[in-house]
DNA sequence: CGCGATTGGGAAAAGGTTTTCTCAGAGGAA
DNA sequence: TTCCTCTGAGAAAACCTTTTCCCAATCGCG
């Protein structure tokens, strides 16, 4: 019965020599045996394995990125701390490449230029394999320069360099997703109640609601910007539903915050969600869709999806694959709840 | 007028070697002229130091650390991608981090033991000089075993090993502001509206909220145990108002969206916030706090400044500085808005 | 002018791994 | 037995920087 060799958690780590040195080879016979490489005889090989084995020798991480000029290490830039949209783009970054061996420097950068270039020289200096930037707007810069950097960078959900390869959430399939639905439930009158126009994501929405009005011929009413707030949501509905005339009976909001607040003051004015006016929200916040009263029918952008694509580009151009630069949008997906009804025969 | 040098990006790195040759010294002597040892001529040093600096040289940080056992990189363990807990305090553990040069793997383990080990034999492998451990919940156990690891570990808002330091979070002293915050405004019946019975925090809260009240001689109501959601608070506003009796003239809530609850349905019932009841949240959520009608008071947790902590901690256990284990509680304070009223001479 | 001390700078090892080259010995063929 | 070809394994260079030791030249002083 051979005892079990519970490979000790090293205090100091253990290097190649000293297992060479317990198996009785050289380093280079070693380095070979374990990566599979090189000519010995099979008995040689497995004493070796078996040696690092019960030593718990792993490879020192630092010298091999030294020799190989890769350091399995890609930076994440973001300025979006506590942002809920580039945190799933995060997470998705980290799922596709932790498979790969590679680790993750998550830098914010804030909106500090002098943080930004501090986090991507610690990046460079630390040689990074790749970069990723992300934020909090698809439509605005990092405060940082990421051209000629000699490393491969990325965009996700923020705003590229011309030239540069970005994925960003296609928000006007979104909006077709949202408004088609509606159409689909046999609602006529839909109303867009979304932020300020200083967003790009507003007009692009904006626009996608309207098209798919014209094409289906039901009249278009003009989109009411405001902020991104409940309280804006509140204030919207007022709009809507004090004026003369025939009265929406579909909002489609451009963000839950919004949706929410028009579904309470809704709610306020005795009006039945969704029975009488069916509402729609935009980024699927979870914790927000789902605390509306009925739960939040809304548009997900996919990001984690968007961070997993844009992780995987990176590291196939760190493969030396070429790639074509450009804007890639990825198509969202509707979560259905209860705002928005049922369809008409259902 | 001397041409102005533009460091220009180097596509490959500059190495010490080149900057060397290119200035007509050893690299012992560039080296230790960029890092201001040894001894040689004034001119020297400086000639050195241009040279550097016209070729854009930046040392490579794989090289030092290998040879200094230190890579100036720390690795941040998290279950809570998507959460506002563990975000603010990667934030502070960013920010006392970045400028020591040290930069922060994430890597979020979710709840998957295979995940975790994977994270942390990645994180060992790169030689991180120490481990930080935050999660979503401050009385669970990250899915990984992190003793014995031959580097420093601090825990942050997750519950510790025994022996460990750990950061987290003064709970009880939290409950304690907002209740004696009450009881300075004049508030004579304070109720207490919080999570489900599985949360230590929900205990520790509730016993400071029993402390505060039978020191200044005020009746104490049981708290409520529900869940952490609006739907909860709504309910509870319900129970407490619909029996005979008192009612209770403040309602100090477990988080933020239970207060949330508790607000519209105070307003539902008629009952003005702060006049006739005054409410206190928890955990300060910024977007929860302001969206409330009128915006909440609310105890925050201090979570950057907590992670800010534990950033530097594990900066001066690294340097090979002593320090006692054990957990530290990190004060909490009173974010006042108007859900709580003024002084009744204000 | 002779001697010791100082000065300016270089050679080399170290850190841990990978990879190319080299080489000793064994085996086979003639 | 001799020559040639494999086979198994080791030596050494390379990656890039830091640091210790060392050496030649200069300086000061008697």
């Amino acid at each position: 019965m051979s005892s079990d060799a519970s490979p000790a958690p090293a205090k100091t780590p253990v290097t190649l020599r000293e297992v060479a040195a317990a198996a009785g080879v050289s380093v280079a016979t070693a380095s070979k045996a374990l990566n599979g490489l090189g000519r010995m005889t099979a008995e040689t090989r497995e004493r070796i394995r078996e040696t690092a084995q019960r030593l718990g020798f792993r490879p020192n991480s630092l010298a091999q990125s030294l020799l190989r000029r890769r350091s399995f290490t890609v930076g994440l830039l973001t300025n979006d701390t506590y942002g809920r949209f580039s945190l799933p783009v995060m997470s998705g970054i980290s799922d596709a490449l932790v498979d790969k061996g590679v680790s993750v420097f998550l830098c914010n950068v804030e909106d500090d230029q002098r943080l930004g270039q501090l986090h991507v020289d610690a990046m460079l200096d630390k040689r990074v394999d790749g970069i990723i930037a992300t934020g909090k707007r698809i439509d605005r810069h990092l405060p940082v320069d990421l051209s000629n950097l000699g490393v491969p960078v990325i965009y996700a959900f923020t705003q590229p360099d011309p030239g540069a390869i970005a994925f960003v959430s296609d928000d006007a399939g979104g909006a077709r997703l949202a408004v088609e639905h509606f159409c689909r439930l046999g609602r006529r009158r839909i109303a867009h109640v979304t932020g300020p126009a200083s967003f790009a994501v507003v007009h692009a929405r904006a626009q996608a609601y309207r098209d798919v009005l014209t094409e289906k011929g039901l009249p278009v009413m003009e989109p009411l910007l405001g902020s991104w707030s409940e309280a804006w949501g509140h204030e919207a509905v007022k709009k809507l539903f004090d004026r003369k005339g025939e009265k929406p009976d579909a909002v489609f909001c451009g963000n839950d915050q919004i949706a929410r607040g028009v579904i309470d003051a809704l709610r306020e004015r005795g009006l039945d969600v969704p029975d009488d006016v069916g509402v729609i929200g935009f980024d699927n916040w979870q914790i927000v869709a789902e605390a509306t009263r009925p739960p939040l029918t809304s548009v997900d952008m996919n990001l984690a999806a968007l961070g997993r694509e844009a992780g995987l580009t990176l590291l196939s151009l760190v493969g030396g694959e070429p790639a074509e630069p450009g804007i890639r949008k990825l198509p969202c997906r509707l979560v259905v709840r209860q705002s928005c009804g049922r369809p008409p025969g259902g």
